[in-house]
DNA sequence: TGTACATCAGTGAACGCGCGTTCACTGATGTAC
DNA sequence: TGTACATCAGTGAACGCGCGTTCACTGATGTAC
């Protein structure tokens, strides 16, 4: 039992060291992951990854299921650190900038997480409570505005019938307490800061803008005008 | 002379015919195009792919170059269509929906353009003025309406120092007449519509919205409302 | 405490496949006189 | 109009490399009595 547990030890640090030499080539080779590459710095032969993982996709699942969880707890802690909990501006670009922070800092993973679909490989339902940790720490973001009266129902906003149906059902099964159109405008909030940041790492801002950081800064600033009010 | 220019027309077909069936295999295999899948589709032998291109980066960069100019070309296209030129909310609208309509019906070209650089590939630098093409659409909307007396400076908008110079330097190499803050505001716009877009693409969107369009309708008039006042 | 057995990690060879690129070549098409 | 030569497209074989996955195996570590 005890020696068992030391088996377990072990064999917990060899897939911590195969998902840690894995990541390093996500860096330089993209999602075209190769397991005999991985061995080969693992100083095994290749087969012996199979020990830990029964395929590839399983362990470029494990990186996606690790990265979504990375960055929701980046985002979460960046949150965090707004002490004034009432200053939900002030929430709301702590956690843009955590995400970019996180994205810089592991540019191949952010890239896994959000960039072109690897082809032939579809992620297993497993990583959806994952993949939502980040999006929900902003949504939480205007449902405490919303409970502290901080932020009211924008109206209507137009909202289109299928939009609204979407939203109810979202809310229903994760959200609560935030108004369809506050809700609305909070995913554009979301899907801008991940357009921003897919922007300055997919290369888009080469040639164009040098001052990434303050860029950046005025881009969120703008768009948190639109979801805050 | 004339039968020369059958020659070069024949071979303009072949690099058509190469350039159509490499698209085909994006679309199936993501950027990791192979030359002698082409070349099998073709009903050749893989080196006589030489003829024609000396090496499978001069293809993609020919892919490349194609799609911008057809997603610029497209975007063109859905702003001339607005019969009132002073209409800039639809005139903004209907080129973000250009933009949509080509991603969703090219998107494998798309990904390539604007998903996750392709590792070990870099773009030449004749790549930037068919990049452009897109934006300066947008931004050429901006500056109809400052030169119809439509749109005004927002003021200073805090914009910072390095950003304003960025801004500047595209101003002088490119675009006239449109001060600096609403060029800041238009660039939101493009990264809201690009990450609107390639969110929905790259499958984000799943088992979340369900009404793809209007919810792409919704969010765009939401911006357009930042960047147009 | 000691022994017999089961579990597990890692090896090494192999299968069957893919790829980009080079090179000497054949034959057809175009050009110059 | 006819002939000699040059250009060009496409062939087929080869080089040297990569990959994921399977399989029978050795030897060490753990478990049960």
């Amino acid at each position: 039992m005890a020696a068992g547990s030391i088996r377990a030890r072990v064999r917990a640090e060899m897939i911590d060291e195969i998902k840690a030499i894995a990541r390093k080539h996500l860096a330089s080779d993209g999602a075209n992951l190769s397991l005999r590459a991985v061995a080969r710095d693992m100083g095994m032969v290749s087969s012996a990854i199979y020990r830990y993982f029964p395929s590839r996709d399983d362990l470029l699942t494990a990186l996606i299921m690790d990265a979504y969880n990375a960055l929701g707890a980046a985002v979460e802690q960046a949150d965090d650190t707004v002490e004034d909990r009432a200053d939900l501006r002030g929430r709301w670009l702590a956690a843009c900038h955590g995400v970019r922070r996180w994205a810089l800092a592991n540019p191949a993973e952010y890239a896994l997480l959000f960039g072109s679909p690897v082809p032939g490989y579809a992620a297993p339902q497993d990583t959806i409570a994952a993949a939502s940790r980040t999006p929900l720490t902003l949504i939480r973001i205007l449902e405490d505005g919303v409970s502290r009266g901080l932020l009211s129902d924008p109206g209507p906003d137009s909202l289109p019938d299928g939009v609204r149906t979407d939203l109810d059902r979202l809310r229903e099964s994760t959200l609560p307490d935030v108004p369809s159109a506050l809700l609305a405008r909070g995913t554009v909030g979301w899907i801008h800061l991940f357009g921003a940041v897919s922007f300055e790492l997919f290369g888009q801002l080469n040639n164009v803008i040098e001052a990434r950081e303050e860029y950046f800064d005025h881009q969120m600033r703008l768009a948190a005008d639109l979801v805050l009010g």
